[in-house]
Order: C-alpha cells, then structure tokens, then sequence
DNA sequence: ATATTATATCGCAATATTACGATTGTTATT
DNA sequence: AATAACAATCGTAATATTGCGATATAATAT
C-alpha cells in the first residue's frame, strides 16, 4: 500500500495525472511564472527571490525538468532555464481537451 | 520540514497549486473522466468499475469535493456525484490564462 | 425491528513529498 | 594552483499521500 496503483488506469490519466502534479506545488508555479515573465532563459537568479533554501529550488527545478516542462542549459558559472516549448504545447492541448470535454449544460445534482 | 510553505507564495499559486494537486491522481482523473462522459449524475457505479477498494475511491471523492471540482447529493442510499460547474469553470479560467501567459515567441535555451 | 445496501470514517502500513544543511562537482577568476 | 561562485546531489527529518480492511453511519426494504 502506500503506492500508486498506476498499472490499473490508463497512459492518457497516468500522462495527465504526472503533468499535473509537476503543476501541483506553489514553488513550481512560481517558478514557471517568474520564466515566463522574463521572457528568455533565466539564470540563477530564483534563489534569494522566492525565499526557499538553494537545495529546495535545485530540487523543484529538477521535478520540472523531469516533467519536461523546462529545459535547462549550462551557461558558464550558472544554467539558464527556460520553458520547454513543445512540452508546453501539448500540456495546454491535453489539458485543454481535458477540462473541455466538460460542457456544463444538463443541469443534475 | 516536510510541510509546504504557502505562507511565501502568493494566493494564486496556492490555489492554482492546489487545484492541480486534486487532479494530480490517475483515480480522480479516472473519476472525473466518468462523471463527464454519463454527462449526469453518477450514483455508486464507481466502486467495481475502478479496480479500487470502496474506502480508497471514497477518500479520493472526498479529495475532489473539497477542492470544489464535484459536488454530491444523498439520493435515497447512494449518493450522486457531478461536476461543480462554477468551479470547473474557475479552473479553466485560471489554467487558461496561467498557460495562455506563455508566448512561445523568443527562442532562447 | 431486522436485514440490506451504499457510503463514510478510522486506523494502520507503505511509500512519496517537502525542506534544508552539508557536501560535492564544475566552471571562471585570480 | 588556489579561490570563488553556482548548482546538483546526499542524507535526513517532518509531513503528506495512497491504499485497504474493519467498522460506523444512514436510508431503504422486508
């Protein structure tokens, strides 16, 4: 017990489940938030911005990274960030064809 | 340690982090894909259709009731499930817009 | 009243996540 | 070569999640 009983669901909720739980900490949003703002790669500086420890973030960007939401390149000292656009894309499709295939029109409970 | 510190993020990150974590599970995207797809109210069916124990698919429905995502109604014995509209809709709103932020214009990494 | 059916809750064990100090690599500077 | 700056990894503690059997609760049926 104690662990996800993955092999019972389907690829296309275990897919949407794992992008969402990349989505699923307020470090990881601020994160997304703070590249996208920038609008080009960013390097190194989260730290000190976001008030978690430098392990913390290293570890948050890590999970992003696996996630494939952002891609990472070395840049002398530091490594710039910056959002994986294909990924990106087929977040906003999955998700998107997932919340929309909701249409509220029956009125029930 | 071990326990989020939302007290450093914003109320926006909190709740979009919170919403995604709702759905950051295979069952309850399993769940909520059900509910969409009999485009009603669905009473009980669940518990045999998911391969879960009933006390395992009841925390998960309890999990999405308090994000707001459902909402249930005592129908004589069982209890009827369906998707709160209101929220659902929040959701895509703000979901929308967080990924909608994301110009994929400059190329940088 | 008793039995039946459906759901919720409790208690527990296994596993996962979050956070951070300390350490280790890696590259650039002196 | 020694130092500095930055990021990744290790190790560990605290907390959360997942799953399920057992039990409790609630409404209907007999």
């Amino acid at each position: 017990m104690g662990l996800t009983r993955t092999e019972i669901f389907t690829d296309e909720q275990n897919l949407l489940a794992s992008l969402f739980k990349a989505l699923a900490h307020p470090a990881r949003i601020a994160i997304l938030q703070r590249i996208i703002l920038s609008n080009t790669c960013i390097c190194g500086d989260l730290v000190g911005e976001l008030g978690l420890a430098q392990a913390t973030i290293s570890q948050h960007l890590k999970e992003l990274k696996s996630a494939g939401l952002i891609q990472g390149t070395i840049e002398g000292v530091s490594v710039c960030y910056c959002i994986n656009p294909k990924v990106w894309k087929l977040l906003e499709n999955k998700l998107g064809e997932f919340l929309g295939s909701y249409k509220g029109t029956t009125e029930c409970c």
